[in-house]
DNA sequence: AGTGCTGGTCTCTTTTTGAGACTAACATAT
DNA sequence: ATATGTTAGTCTCAAAAAGAGACCAGCACT
């Protein structure tokens, strides 16, 4: 029981015991997983596996997403190279957004979470019901 | 082009124009996975996917987790229906947190997704090396 | 000259998260 | 008898993140 424990602390743990370099980035789960679990990466993710959107067309998609979380989150998302962004010389300029290879990669999962959401959409609503009837 | 971008608005929008009770509920996607998009619920699915853990289990095992997120996290994972919490009436008395069918469920593509992060930590911690010598 | 379009940045406020002290009730150790 | 540890939390306050929206430069069109 405790080796299990200890399989998956290698895992999930931050701070590795005694050891002066132990950090997030050791741990491939959180250092990836916080990347994308954020309120806004799925989002556009899944718009950008449809097509390359512009960052206008991105902000009306998405109307309750601020500028500033947009640019921001577009930033993120191409820092960690799911997305690649292409400025185009027009007059004003215009901006692209688009997947690169790793970011369809990566999207293939997260779709099947995505899908996984639709499908049960209605099974968490009821759950949320349920606990709120019983616990107000 | 204009109808997949409507296509795509019906899944992603939060206000439906002209609609009193559009909401976030209405949209699946974000209702479904901002439950599960933050910082600590992908982590404590992963260790409740092992097996059933008690708190104080739970907050050994992610040592970087305050309590009250851990309270607050498994309360969310809870109140969507995807851990069951029993409580034990021992002295003092102990709780145990498991994953229900639900839960189970969702970890299916979670774990998907999970095991991308693992195999493509490398081509994401390189991405960023790229992007933050290009641009400091 | 005025207006609008582009893709942002800047500032201010509100919300969320983090750190850690504190609780109650009982068990065990001294 | 008194001190200490255990349980699963809650409470308060500080720090970080997110949201709202004004503002910017450069050019086109009217």
């Amino acid at each position: 029981m405790d080796g299990k424990i200890v399989n998956l602390r290698s895992k999930l743990e931050i701070y590795k015991a005694g050891s002066g370099g132990g950090n997030l980035a050791d741990c491939p789960v959180r250092d990836v997983i916080q990347g994308i679990s954020n309120k806004w990466s799925s989002l556009l993710m899944e718009a950008l596996a449809e097509k390359a959107y512009r960052f206008g067309e991105l902000r009306r998609l998405v109307p309750d997403i601020s500028q500033r979380m947009l640019t921001q989150t577009l930033h993120d998302l191409q820092r960690d190279g799911y997305v690649h962004r292409q400025v185009f010389p027009t007059k004003p300029p215009s901006v692209e957004y688009s997947l690169t290879d790793l970011g369809r990669s990566m999207f293939g999962p997260l779709h099947q979470l995505i899908q996984w959401a639709e499908l049960n959409h209605g099974a968490v609503r009821e759950a949320r019901k349920i606990f709120d009837a019983a616990e107000g």
